[in-house]
DNA sequence: CTCTGTGCAAACACTTTGCAGCTAA
DNA sequence: TTAGCTGCAAAGTGTTTGCACAGAG
């Protein structure tokens, strides 16, 4: 758990920034070290980060990126579908750089989101009243207490 | 569409705001004519207003609300269990006030919310990895392009 | 060299909060 | 009467926009 949290992630980490970089040269997009250093903490952070988050994270190694150019940047992934804006009820919105098809929950309390990967849920059919739209996104999502906020309210 | 849209309602709208004064009661809450007016705005509504959307409606029958009213009565609506936030991915807050099980797509252009009505999702099951969590709410969400959008970027 | 991307700052929009007067119970 | 609710105004937060300069292609 010291450097590499994502099951021996070094090689997948360079393999995935190359990846981007032709997925940018591919948009439109050209490839800046700014570009990259968001791509970079939101591909290795699994806590689907705000704005805000991923700028701090970033200023570590990026001590003069802006919070703008953050936000900016996320949305674009957005755009290119190189990240998503997670769901949920309100609140500030919040990026997951993880395509693997997957769940969510939300906790109400403390705004966690937890991953959850369920095959069934994958295989959900868009309802035929859909038929006329274009279906970008299907997503099962839980929202609720968490355990651990949920023991601190019995404390 | 002159007044009563959803089918014969009238009766249906007295008991339904009769049962909301009795839930106000319970959750230790006054019966005000705000409050009930803005129930009744939100339940009449099938469109997933925001709040300033739901203050312009209430507006007509009672001129001199204000905004926060609104707001904190959506709020707490949403708290005593009358109404809920709409989830999405960022954006305003959305809320409804049909308590029956649905499901939600949303259009990513012009953020017009449909209801589905598929008894297939209301079968879903609680992964077991949130057996420590409370599950308050379980839904299926669409996104995407809605027809009206996808045919005015065709034209 | 050209055109996009970045940083800074200001503008915006949506929500939330504090407080005095009002109202349901 | 009194606890809770409303209206007003102000503050807070998150997000967007305009523009000059810097850097990728």
């Amino acid at each position: 758990m010291s450097s590499g949290c994502k099951s021996g992630s070094s090689g997948k980490l360079k393999e995935k920034l190359d990846a981007f970089q032709v997925r940018c040269r591919e948009a439109g997009l050209k490839v800046t070290s700014q570009r990259m250093a968001v791509y970079k903490v939101l591909f290795e952070t699994n806590d689907h980060p705000s704005a805000k988050m991923v700028f701090h994270k970033v200023r570590r190694e990026f001590p003069n990126i802006s919070l703008d150019t953050v936000n900016r940047t996320l949305l674009t992934l957005n755009e290119i579908g190189a990240a998503f804006i997670v769901e949920g009820s309100g609140d500030v919105k919040r990026f997951d750089g993880n395509l693997v098809q997957h769940q969510h929950f939300k906790c109400l309390k403390c705004k966690r989101i937890v991953d959850l990967y369920n095959a069934q849920f994958g295989e959900i059919e868009v309802p035929t009243s859909l038929n006329e739209f274009t279906v970008l996104k299907k997503t099962v999502y839980f929202e609720g207490i968490c355990d651990s906020c949920r023991k601190k309210n019995q404390a």
